[in-house]
DNA sequence: CCAAAAGTGTTCTTACTACACCCATGT
DNA sequence: ACATGGGTGTAGTAAGAACACTTTTGG
């Protein structure tokens, strides 16, 4: 039962009968790293590849699990936390389903309101920038991330206030996401409805056009 | 081995020992729908709920594939195509999944080239625009969509037109992808890096943040 | 000359980027 | 006072939506 010898693994398991797919991976996560705190759970992909395991054919279920900087789980002593852009030698094909976990969680950044399940409860609009930055590879300004942030309803300003260090500086305004669950904040405005008439009506009366979206159904009782 | 009897299902089947998830898709489709001619191919999610079929547990990787429309496969008579506003009583959760098929296509479309694989190699704009309507779900502008797509650099004109109909018009431009794989047309224009420095590396040197992208990894291994 | 379909010119709007500037706190 | 980090004001810009107008064909 021993995985590639010397190489460093995602944590997961085998499925149990009757257990969907998400409540394994909690499960796993849970029973072997102690890692019950996870704010936003997402399917990535199923890995097919007959060789990814050298012991024989697995299949593998991917998934992108994200935890608040809140929380700094203690994991077991077989266990570690990476920087992702110093990552040890990985078994299987986890260094590619690392990256592709990333640049999901890349894309969803951008477009939806997933860093409620990275950021703490309230924070300062420094911290997130932080925490934008470690995801997206690239340097954000803070300024223009408050902004388009607010502008968008995805976050809001609380009442609080963080002191200010010791070297000076104005203290910060604490923020919150405004809900905790999955929201698309940015709606690809791209080849939207016209304006004029949202759910128009697309058959044009006398087109005799045949085009339509359909789907190739099999129908193998009696018919 | 009868399935939900007097449903239509999507066509698929079970997975060989030293198969991949795509290519058994792809021999089933060819064997027993006798479609061969696919432009695009991709996962989508795996269905694992204990009781989305009767007979027991059975695990579902759901793909999306696009034929071409100038393409019209015949299929066998067990199996017909089927308008997507206008579906049977489907079988297990395949409605469902043909709703997030239909959800990843809309929003594949918007961003991306993927729409090659739906036109036929030359096409008028009129054709595309019924191609893009048909699947968004909405009127488009013919005007807006050819400026669009050219601007993005995603279609270009050939020299041909194609003739006018009977009650006269000008004739049509006939329009050809510029690239037959996928492509992301309209990346994320937030939280881009700033102009100035593209790659610039984002650790501001003295700064004592702890904020790293990580991931936890298990070594079961010696160490 | 008129109708029909295709394509272009032009304006409007939205949403993000860039950067100068002002604010609040500690030393 | 002044350094430091936080936040606002404001102009620039890119890209798509809307719509009027021109172009090219058939009757």
């Amino acid at each position: 039962m021993a995985p590639s010898a010397g190489h460093w693994s995602l944590p997961g398991g085998p499925l149990e009968e009757s257990e969907l797919l998400g409540s394994s991976l909690s499960r796993h996560l849970a029973h072997k790293v102690e890692l019950k705190e996870i704010g936003f759970l997402e399917q990535l992909e199923t890995r097919s590849d007959v060789t990814r395991d050298p012991r024989g054919r697995v299949l593998a279920t991917a998934y992108l699990a994200l935890v608040s900087s809140e929380y700094d789980p203690t994991v077991p002593g077989d266990t570690k936390w990476c920087d992702v852009e110093d990552l040890p030698d990985l078994a299987f094909d986890h260094r590619s389903i690392i990256e592709s976990a990333r640049e999901r969680l890349r894309a969803k950044l951008t477009y939806t309101n997933v860093a409620f399940a990275l950021a703490p409860k309230t924070f300062t609009v420094a911290t997130l920038k932080s925490i934008y930055e470690a995801c997206l590879g690239h340097s954000v300004s803070a300024t223009n991330l408050q902004r388009v942030l607010i502008r968008r309803g995805t976050i809001e300003s609380t009442n609080g206030v963080v002191a200010s260090s010791s070297l000076g500086g104005r203290p910060a305004t604490l923020y919150r996401f405004t809900h905790h669950h999955l929201r698309v904040t940015d709606p690809f405005a791209i080849f939207r409805p016209p304006h004029g008439a949202p759910s128009e009506n697309l058959a044009p009366s006398g087109s005799p056009s045949r085009v339509a979206p359909s789907t190739a159904v099999r129908g193998r009782a009696h018919r």
